[in-house]
This record gives C-alpha cells, structure tokens and sequence, in this order.
DNA sequence: TGGAATGATGTTTTT
DNA sequence: CATCATTCCA
C-alpha cells in the first residue's frame, strides 16, 4: 500500500478502491488530483496495465501535469502508456484509426471554431437566407447544442419540439442549414469539435465489435471534473464502462461552470442511477487555503439551491481578511492591482508566479496588461486569443492541412491566394459554383477533369492549377519528411514567410516572429526521441494531430516566473498564493447575459466560488466605477457577489481619496439592490405582476433612489415591453434625470435608443 | 484583381 | 473599440 502514503483517511480510501464503480466529490482544494495519480499509481501496482487505464482530463495541461506525478511514482516507462487527455484528444486519436467505419479519411481535418462558422455562413447564403435573422454565431450554436445533444442533422429536422422551437423564434430552416453544413464538413473531409465527441458515439453505437473492443481495452476508467461533461461525454463514457463497469468519476458540482457548452450536472446523479451500486468517496478537507477564504467561499456557494451539500473546512490558519478595492476606472484598476502585485511582492518576498489576476472576459485584461508593462512586472496571458488563432499561425497551419487532406475546403479558401497569386473573387466564385454543382471539393473541382468548371480557362485556370500543384508536390513528402522538415520548406516556398518578412510594422515583425516560433516548436516535436521506436520520424501529419485540439494554455515558455492573467474558467484546477478577483461589477460578473434564470445566476456564483477557492493565502477583490466597454464609458454598480460575502471575511473598500465626494460603499449596495429586476435575493422580493411607469413614476422613482444610472425599477438586464417594438432587454442607461436616455435591445425590432421621458416601458415582472 | 477606405456589427465563458 | 466585410477606385 506503499503508492498510498501521505493521504488522509478518506483520500486513502478513495484511492485505494480498485473494482467497481466509484465517485468522488471532492471539494476545492481537498486533493482530487492527488487522489486520481494516486489512485492510478495503485493500479498499476496492483498489476493493471497502464495500456488499459483510460484517463480524462478536462484540458491538456492538467493531463500532461498527471501523468508527470504518475510517472514520479510508478515510472515514466509506466506512465508513458496510460491513455490519458482530453476527451477531445483521446477520441480524435481512436477517430483516426476508425475513421473508415465511417466513411472518413485517417487524415480528416479537425475544423476549429472560426472554420465552423465560416462554413455556417456560406451554407446561410448558399440557402438564399437572411444573415441577419440566421446568424451565423447563433446558428453554429444551435448546431453545436444539438450535436453535444447527439441530436443529428436527421433527428434535428425530425424533432418537433425543437421545429416547433426554431419556428417560433422565426427561423424554421435551421434544420436545413444543420444539414448543409453536415454535408460540407463531410465532403471536405472535416469533423468539427462537436463531431469528435458526435462521431465517437456514433462509432459506439453502430458497430457493436468496435464498442466491445474498446470496452475490453479500456478496463478501467477514470474521468477528472465529471461535472463538466456533457450528454455526449457522459454517453461515451457510459457505453465504455458499461462491460466491466469500472469507471471512476471525480467532481465538485459547486464548480460546475460549463453549463453553456452543455455540461449538465445532471450527470453526476444519472452516475448514481446508472451504477445504483457505486462507491461514493466525499474529499471535504481543503488543503490550499486559509480558514478565511475557506469559509468566504463556503458562505457564497450556500445560497445556490442546486447543490450536493458539502462540508468543505480546514485545518489552515484563519489568515488575512479579503480585501475589497473599489478603482474609479478600468485603468485605475489595473493600476491599483499592479502596484498592489509589487507591494506585496517586497513584502512578502513573493514571487511574480504566486500571483494571478482572474477575470470574467478576456477584453478585461488590458488596463491589467498596460499596467504590468508600465511597472516591468513579467506576465503572461492564459487564453483569449489562442497562438494558434493568430491569422498568420492559421494561415501556415492551413497550408499543413491542405497537404495532409487536399479536400479541407475552408484550408484551401484560405490560402489559395495568399500570399497574393492573382486568384480572385471571381475565379473563386466560379470554382465554388463548379464544387456545389458536383457536390465535390474544391480541390477535386480543380484536380478532377471530369469536374472542370466550363466558365473557367486561361489565365485563372492556370494559376489554379499551378496553385494544387505545388501543394501536391508538398504532399509527396509527407510521409518522408519530418514535420518541421516540411512545415518550414512550406513557409518558404509558398511565400508566405517572405511576404511576413516584407512587412516592418512592429505588428507585421511580431507576425514574422511568431510564425518563427511555430517552426521552432514544430523543430522540438520533430526531434522527440520516442525511446520504444527511435528512428520514427514525426511527420507533418502527427503534428496536425495535436495542433488542433492544443490551446494556449498548452503552451510553454522557458520563463514561468510571470504573473499570471487568466478567465475564472481557465483558472479552474489552478491555484495561486494571491489571486485578485477583478471587475466584480453587475451586469459583467454576473455577466448580464446570466440574469434570466437562477440557474444562469447559480453558474454566476459557482464562477466566484471557483475564483475565490484558487487563492491559498490571499484573495483580493476589486470593482471599478465606470469601465470602457464597447468604446463607451459605462457606469458600474458593485457585483451582488461581493455583498455575499459576509463582512466578517472582508476589509471592506478602501475608498479612493481622488474621488470628490466619497460614495457610501453599503447606501450605493443597496439602492441598486431594490431596483434588481430579479435573482434571488432575500432582502427585495420582486415585485410580481406588471409596472407600469409613467414619465413621472420614472423621475419620482429614480429621484428617491438617487442612483445615477438607473430610474424607476428600469435598470441594464431588465426585461421591459414597448408599444412599438414589443419585448425588450434595457442594455444600459445613460444621462441624467429627466433626460435618461436607455438603450435597449429588442429582438424583433434591434438595437434601438429611447428616452425614458417619452418611451413608455413596462417592466416586465 | 488588389488594396485602401469606409461602414456595419458585435462581447461571456472553451474543447 | 476592433475586427470584419463590403465597396470603391486604381
């Protein structure tokens, strides 16, 4: 029992358990991942072979991260062979090797999200429809909802419920355009990120030998932040571990913050429903953080009603109180947090790496950025957009896919004339005619003279043909060649990096550089030395493998002593000794696209939950009064978030002595509070029932209330109804009484500005 | 056909 | 405010 030494009772326990089914409900910080290496290392110990431990992890970091501690236990030589990753990696791998089965090629392109959407798009006006009611972002996620929903383009249009609902927002063709785009991933040799978890299913459950297979090979399961998946994960895992049934799930339903990508927490009590036997481990002793954030956290996560009660404590000293900090200004935020990083800093001897700050949207981390720079404090941004977005990064990558799969038309839009080789809109256009007209891609269009576009000769069809030949004589080398090998005769000979290099803008060398970067680490992944297979060359192919699920945060640069900008959803699993939770403003944590529901506002408050519960010996909150946002300077009340935190855990705001005339922090709570349309609050029901507000009502109402922003109960994210435009969602207010001006969003009639003296608005209760 | 200039449009969170 | 998309001109 050596593999479980230094765990307490209940770790031990959980770690020790090895047949049968199993759940563990860990609460922040009490040790999870311990318990899964631990429990891995067990495994093997007691024999099982790492080739049958599937393992899932919820991003690529933390899956690299275990196996590191796994192989720190057992052996690297042991750890090497676990199947452990994300669900999208993992899949994709089994995808590619059963791709047949499904009528695709091994080598299918993976479609990130911008290629999802440009083929929505395409696919809208292929159909003739309006892309102002059939947006495309909307759309994709309905698609991507209904696919994470294993609802296919056939079920889809067979649904009535779902017809009924895509009728009676007014956009009944959905169904087709689902069914287009299927099509044209499917002839372009694509699988978009939904497919990889849609198809694994459909493998599972159309080929009885393949799902037996897997089922034998897979003897025991594990899957990290089960909380986060959604139906087609909980499927896949469902079918896998329902042979031998030993699969082990870990989760804490309180940080449960994917629900917008379909993660149902549902899942963990279909868990017990489906294994009525299974073995339940609580972790509910927190090793990271002090007794004061402990129990912070634990007072704001008890006014959820949809939870697992838990009783997370610990043994840790009570520590410092939270501090709450109120900036004028987004920048001034940025400045208060920064030179709170470099006090702190001396004082503490800290280093810049114990520090995070966490945010709700990547747009905040500028003010935070500039400040840093400004200071010369080293950071670094997790997320936001990802290294391998950046158009000079795709633009290359999507050479590597058109050699490797010829059909992936969204690669071959892309670069087809880029570096400019005077293939136009025109030709294009033609060639995409020809392509739709023999349901081919536009690569066999050009290759396939049986599908020679009429209307095209000369001079474009030449540069055409020039154009797929290189990219052919690219493709003969891929197998022979190592990645970086050919990834860097691609740079060069398709003009891409001399075109980079033309440009001497400070942005168009950070291009140049970054494409530098890419090759480098294309270079490092070629010259891996697998020590089972040593002369195995890794090939351009192999490298696309990986390239497409990996995100920013997988990325490593020697010097990880920097501070640390991240979303709270990139922190999850993260910790930090100081964390600053930043822009606890209303209508921006909580988001004021999550005011509609509880349910939305309970995700809310798992997000603070989760921010707080990063922090092992301090946490800092701050809110700025006004805010740029939209190129608009934006008034600011406090985040209801920061009021549930009770006071005794906090020093409450240190009012800034610029301001002329300091506001009462607890008189500004809480006239906002009684204007809050909704939300469960105790101390202001909502009113039920109908207002309605006459210009007067407004002037009296918003004079009592005295707030700047706000008049009469109608504040941003309150739903009101207007003669005209009928329903409506108040986006923000502006002015001064009588002359409040409110705009507001009405999904029928758009965007539109109204001055709340004239504009007869109901609330809506 | 290519590039610049202008105009519309959109912001949550991510694999 | 950014990015994108469309439009307009060389």
């Amino acid at each position: 029992m050596q593999m479980l030494e230094g765990l307490n009772e209940a770790q031990k326990a959980a770690a020790g358990h090895v047949e049968g089914p199993m759940m563990v409900v860990a609460g922040a910080g009490s040790g999870k991942t311990r318990v899964l290496t631990h429990r891995i290392a067990h495994l093997i110990d007691q024999g099982v072979d790492p080739f049958s431990i599937l393992s899932l992890t919820f991003t690529n970091k933390a899956a690299r991260e275990m196996k590191e501690r796994i192989g720190r236990i057992v052996g690297d030589s042991e750890a090497r062979n676990i199947w452990m990753g994300t669900f999208h990696s993992v899949f994709a791998r089994i995808l590619r090797i059963e791709s047949e089965r499904i009528n695709y090629p091994s080598n299918f392109t993976i479609y990130d999200t911008q290629d999802s959407r440009s083929v929505v798009k395409d696919v809208i006006k292929g159909l003739g429809l309006d892309d102002k009611l059939y947006k495309p972002n909307s759309i994709h996620g309905r698609i991507s909802g209904a696919k994470n929903n294993l609802i296919g383009p056939g079920d889809y249009a067979a649904n009535s419920d779902i017809i009924g609902e895509d009728h009676q927002a007014g956009r009944p063709r959905i169904a087709e355009i689902y069914a287009g785009y299927d099509a044209r991933l499917k002839r372009s040799g694509a699988m978009d990120f939904d497919d990889l978890l849609f198809k694994t299913n459909v493998l599972l459950r159309d080929f009885p030998d393949l799902l037996h297979k897997y089922q034998q090979k897979f003897a025991f399961i594990l899957v990290d932040e089960y909380q986060d998946t959604n139906f087609a994960q909980y499927m896949i895992i469902r079918q896998l571990g329902a042979a031998r049934e030993n699969v082990c799930v870990v989760g804490d339903d309180a940080q449960s913050i994917y629900s917008f990508r379909g993660a149902n927490i549902q899942n963990i009590l279909n868990f017990q429903r489906d294994y009525p036997d299974c073995a339940v481990y609580k972790l509910e002793q927190n090793y990271r953080s002090t007794k004061n954030i402990v129990e912070a956290a634990n007072a704001v996560i008890a006014k959820n009603q949809d939870q697992i009660r838990k009783d997370v404590w610990t043994g840790n000293d009570a520590g410092e109180k939270i501090d709450v900090h109120r900036a004028l200004s987004d920048n001034d935020e940025g400045g208060f947090v920064a030179d709170a990083i470099l006090t702190t800093r001396s004082r503490e001897q800290a280093h810049n790496k114990d520090f995070a700050i966490l945010y709700r949207t990547n747009a905040q981390s500028r003010a935070f950025e500039e400040q840093l720079r400004k200071r010369n404090v080293p950071y670094r941004i997790y997320g936001g957009l990802s290294f391998y977005q950046r158009k000079e990064i795709k633009d290359l990558i999507s050479y590597f896919r058109l050699v490797a799969n010829p059909s992936d038309d969204e690669g071959f839009k892309r670069v087809v004339n880029y570096p400019a080789r005077g293939i136009g809109k025109t030709t294009m256009d033609r060639l995409t005619v020809a392509a739709a007209r023999h349901d081919c891609s536009l690569w066999d269009a050009v290759r396939d003279p049986l599908r020679k576009p009429e209307d095209l000769k000369g001079a474009a069809w030449g540069k055409l043909q020039d154009f797929t030949t290189m990219v052919e004589g690219f493709a003969t080398r891929l197998d022979s060649a190592s990645a970086f090998d050919l990834g860097h005769h691609i740079a060069q000979h398709t003009g891409l990096l001399r075109e980079l290099h033309k440009d001497k803008t400070p942005e168009g060398v950070a291009r140049y550089e970054n494409v530098e970067e890419l090759l480098a680490g294309m270079k490092e992944f070629s010259e891996q030395v697998d020590p089972a297979n040593p002369d195995a060359i890794h090939t351009l192919g192999d490298f696309l493998l990986d390239v497409a699920l990996l995100t920013d945060a997988d990325q490593d640069d020697g010097d990880d002593n920097k501070v640390s900008l991240m979303t709270i959803h990139a922190a999850k699993g993260l910790e930090f000794p100081h964390v600053y939770i930043v822009g606890l403003e209303e209508n921006l944590f909580p988001s004021q696209m999550a005011l509609n529901t509880r349910e939305e506002l309970e995700e809310e408050r798992r997000l603070f939950y989760v921010a707080l519960t990063r922090a092992e010996k301090k946490a800092t909150l701050s809110y700025a009064l006004t805010r740029y946002r939209w190129g608009q300077l934006m008034q600011n009340e406090p985040s209801r978030f920061i009021e549930e935190v009770d006071d005794q855990y906090l020093n409450l705001p240190v009012v800034n002595a610029r301001r002329p005339e300091p506001v009462n922090f607890n008189a500004a709570r809480s006239t906002f509070y009684k204007q809050m349309p909704s939300g469960n609050r105790t101390a202001t029901p909502p009113k039920p029932g109908m207002k309605k507000l006459t210009p007067t009502a407004a002037g009296a109402a918003a004079d009592a209330g005295g707030a700047p922003a706000s008049s009469g109960g109608i504040a941003p994210g309150v739903e009101v109804q207007h003669a005209r435009f009928g329903k409506g969602k108040v986006l923000k207010l502006e002015g001064e009484i009588p002359n409040v001006k409110a705009t507001v969003f009405f999904p029928t009639a758009g965007q539109k500005q109204l001055l709340l003296k004239f504009a007869k608005l109901e609330i809506l209760g």
